[in-house]
RNA sequence: GGCCCGUUGGUCAAGCGGUUAAGACACCGCCCUUUCACGGCGGUAUCACGGGUUCGAUUCCCGUACGGGUCACCA
């Protein structure tokens, strides 16, 4: 019933909001399938009611919607292998378990805490890496049906070959072998008849047909584990595709204890959910040409799983800031000016000033939507600033051509009807041409009288065409003023 | 500590026995230009270390160092 369909799937814990490390693996595992015409598959893996975080589940649904990332089966839409959330699953797996007490890869094991407790303390005070003792391992027949008689509690245990070595292949890694004497014979079913997470794990995956299994390389060790189950209930195996993690430095993992990790945070700083997108994919993968700005739908047909990178990598806000910026730069004018217009309206509270001529200044400007309000906070009101702006080396100006400039082009300004760019622009150059003067000796003291800043979203003409006529021309008088003062 | 994994410029990284060791971000310089930005051009900077193998190692092998992961009735 499933073909060969490749099926991935990510199985968050909501314990928390999503990070940026999280997301990715999500993105990964999203493109793994699709690339292949496959499905994604997202199971909600709640079986720690005391990690439990209120609205967790919400907030994955939603940072996958923003990030496009649309699963095919999932708790709230449903699909063949219902359900999707771990909790209600689990009363499936202990007949898994019996499966294999019956074909001997597991095990009752009756020991309580106490006796666990000092097995470790002995073996961690004689130096030995603690593991459990094999005390209910051969067990006869007779002896555990008594114990199950008298309602002795129980664990099961997966038992794990005493000699020889286990290999796996991991789709990033390769092979990884490790000494089957080291392999723990880890607690399958608890106490309390629930599945620990490993377990549940494996058997969910199968269950639900999963083919790629991609997550972080935390799982590395435990696979060998996981295999031995595949290989105890004769499943298939599943591809290994284990990510190295996204770092905050060199030694720190970004945690979600970071505020500035979440996606959601990200958002809030005014990145767009496509540019965080582009650059995760970038962070421990990378494309086979040289370009690295990719849409979704071509990131399905670029993503390669050969081009995933073993070492961890550093997660460096400077390069998603630029990458940002492009995606900014790409957007239409009307779509920059609807994501632009809350930021701008933050220190620019002047209903009067055009939301799109302050728009068009901005956007090859901008990487950051919060950047925006600094940047345009002059034009609701003129700042204090230091008539020293007016000298420019590189423009030639000086206080006494800066107030010839001005003097002069505000009569001309006061002449024009009709306010706009164009005229603007042509009684300005005009004036340059009978001046017999470089650009820059007019158009300076215009941007600085205009503004009162040294640095500004678009040039003198642009800010006055913005400001308005009447506002522009008293702006140049108080430059007017202030530079007559010397 | 045992086991597993990793290590190419400041960051992301290409490379898969012979290369002037790509590219991107950041940084610096120049050009464009009424500032800034955009755009264009150019520049600085990298194979962790030590042994092998080989005619030849960034690439293969072994150590060392550093870093990460993992060793629960947590997920």
């Amino acid at each position: 019933m499933l073909s060969n369909k490749v099926r991935t799937r990510f199985a968050p814990s909501p314990t928390g909001y999503m990070h940026i490390g999280n997301l990715r693996t999500a993105l990964y595992a999203y493109l793994i399938s699709k690339k292949n015409n496959g499905d994604f598959i997202l199971r909600i893996e709640d079986t720690d009611q005391e990690r439990l975080v209120e609205g967790a589940i919400d907030i994955i649904y939603k940072t996958l919607k923003k990030a496009n990332l649309q699963w095919d089966e999932g708790p709230d839409i449903g699909g063949p292998f219902a359900p999707y959330i771990q909790s209600e699953r689990l009363h499936m797996f202990k007949k898994y378990a019996m499966k294999l007490i019956e074909n001997n890869h597991a095990y009752f094991c009756f020991c309580d805490k106490e006796h666990l407790e000092e097995v470790r303390k002995i073996q961690q005070a004689s130096g030995i890496t603690p593991k459990y003792d094999g005390h209910c391992k051969n067990l006869s027949e007779i002896s555990i049906k008594q114990n199950l008689d008298k309602n002795v509690p129980f664990v099961i245990r997966q038992k794990m070959p005493k000699e020889g070595e286990t290999s796996f292949h991991d789709a990033v890694f390769g092979t990884i072998t490790v000494e089957n004497s080291i392999l723990d014979d880890q607690i399958l079913i608890k106490t309390d008849g629930m599945p620990t997470y490993n377990f549940a794990n494996v058997v969910d995956d199968h269950t639900m047909g999963i083919t790629h299994i991609v997550r972080g390389n935390e799982y590395l060790s435990s696979t060998p584990k996981y295999n031995l189950l595949y290989e105890a209930f004769g499943w298939d195996k599943p591809v290994y595709i284990h990510c190295s993690p996204v770092m905050k430095t060199h030694t720190e993992k970004l945690s979600k204890r970071n505020g500035d990790a979440s996606f959601e945070d990200f958002i809030e700083k005014g990145f767009l959910p496509e540019a965080i997108v582009n650059y995760i994919v970038l962070l421990g993968w990378s494309p086979k040409g040289e370009e690295e700005i990719f849409t979704l739908s071509q990131l399905i047909s670029e993503f390669n799983i050969e081009g995933i990178s073993k070492s961890p990598a550093i997660f460096d806000d400077k390069k998603l800031k630029s990458i940002n910026g492009e995606y900014i730069r790409k957007l239409s004018l009307e779509e920059f000016s609807k994501f632009a217009t809350p930021y701008i309206r933050q220190t620019c509270k002047n209903k009067n000033l055009s939301i799109p001529l302050i728009s068009q200044v901005l956007q090859k400007r901008t990487e950051l939507f919060s950047d925006i309000p600094d940047q345009v906070d002059f034009f609701d009101k003129l700042p204090e600033y230091d008539i020293s702006l007016y000298i420019n080396k590189k423009m030639k100006t000086t206080y006494q051509s800066s107030l010839d400039a001005l003097n002069k082009i505000i009569t001309v300004f006061k002449d024009i009807s009709n306010w706009t760019f164009q005229d603007i622009h042509d009684v300005s150059f005009k004036l340059i041409k009978e001046m017999e003067v470089k650009n820059g000796i007019v158009l300076w003291p215009i941007r600085v009288s205009t503004s009162g800043k040294q640095f500004t979203p678009g040039g003198g003409i642009e800010i006055a065409e913005i400001l308005g006529k009447e506002e522009t021309i008293n702006r140049i008088k108080i430059g007017i003023q202030k530079l007559s003062n010397i």
